[in-house]
DNA sequence: TATTTATTGATAATGATTCCTATTAACAAT
DNA sequence: ATTGTTAATAGGAATCATTATCAATAAATA
């Protein structure tokens, strides 16, 4: 998804479009990290310094509410993606570091489970937690 | 498990057996409900006044260290799952209510993930989000 | 029963997120 | 280009689940 695309979309619908938002979306679509909310705020700051962190929240939920970004939660702290992708997260236990794995499997597995289940499926999240090719030596 | 075996390996590593620890095992060994802490606390306190919340906090923390209850994260708040085997927990959007559901192509999956990754693999965790069947009419 | 010390309970501290509100600024209409 | 409307922002306070602290209590063992 390009910056251009999502900035007029969000035009269309009648939202706003400040240097805070542009700031943190081109910060998103450019990273692999899966930054927190308050990463976010530290990285968008260097280029932009008059950009708060209630913005940063409050353009991290348009996003998720627009389905632009995904948000995963590690150790009681958002985590936010921008590949929306169903995908899986491999989460380092000892540095936060993730991953993304695809896994075509999953669709698989996830249409069975709607058809199986009494729920009304709307998501799946997958996430698998151990150690990073850093980390694990120091854990063995 | 049984409530008899679980008291047994904690005498054995040297952990007393409290009246509370007990309460909150044999809570847990006897619900399908994947509770909050708080939730714990309340149930665990009919029977049990004299048990704090501080007390349930640190019985949680010890029995998931001992692998004997896993924990998931649901909008901020940890749920306790006595069903530590892998599977996959059903979360309902609307209510909050937990279902497991038992898929083992997840374990294929999770082997094959383990080979392809660099990461050292301890864990996996797979949940849905979807409406229950009683919230899903509300929203059609 | 006395001794040891892990556990408990009450409460303070923490920290991520949300709420509040005066001020600012995007953008459509003039 | 200017104005008016009101969405968006900044920043500080409030919230709330969780963790830390520590004096009092009670399991375990001899
Ligand atoms: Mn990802
Ligand atoms: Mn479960
Ligand atoms: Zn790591
Ligand atoms: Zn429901």
């Amino acid at each position: 998804m390009q910056l251009e695309q999502i900035v007029m979309s969000l035009r269309d619908e009648g939202h706003r479009i400040t240097p805070q938002r542009i700031a943190i979306m081109d910060y998103l679509l450019h990273t692999k990290d899966h930054p927190s909310a308050d990463q976010v705020h530290s990285v968008v700051r260097k280029r932009y310094p008059m950009t708060s962190l209630s913005t940063v929240y409050k353009t991290l939920d348009l996003l998720r509410e627009k389905k632009l970004v995904n948000e995963i939660e590690v150790w009681g702290e958002a985590r936010f993606d921008a590949q929306v992708d169903e995908h899986i997260n491999l989460v380092c236990l000892n540095c936060g570091n993730i991953e993304d794995i695809d896994e075509k499997a999953l669709k698989n597995i996830q249409a069975k489970i709607a058809k199986k289940s009494d729920y009304l499926i709307i998501k799946g999240s997958f996430e698998m937690h151990g150690y990073c090719s850093k980390c694990k030596t120091e854990f063995q």
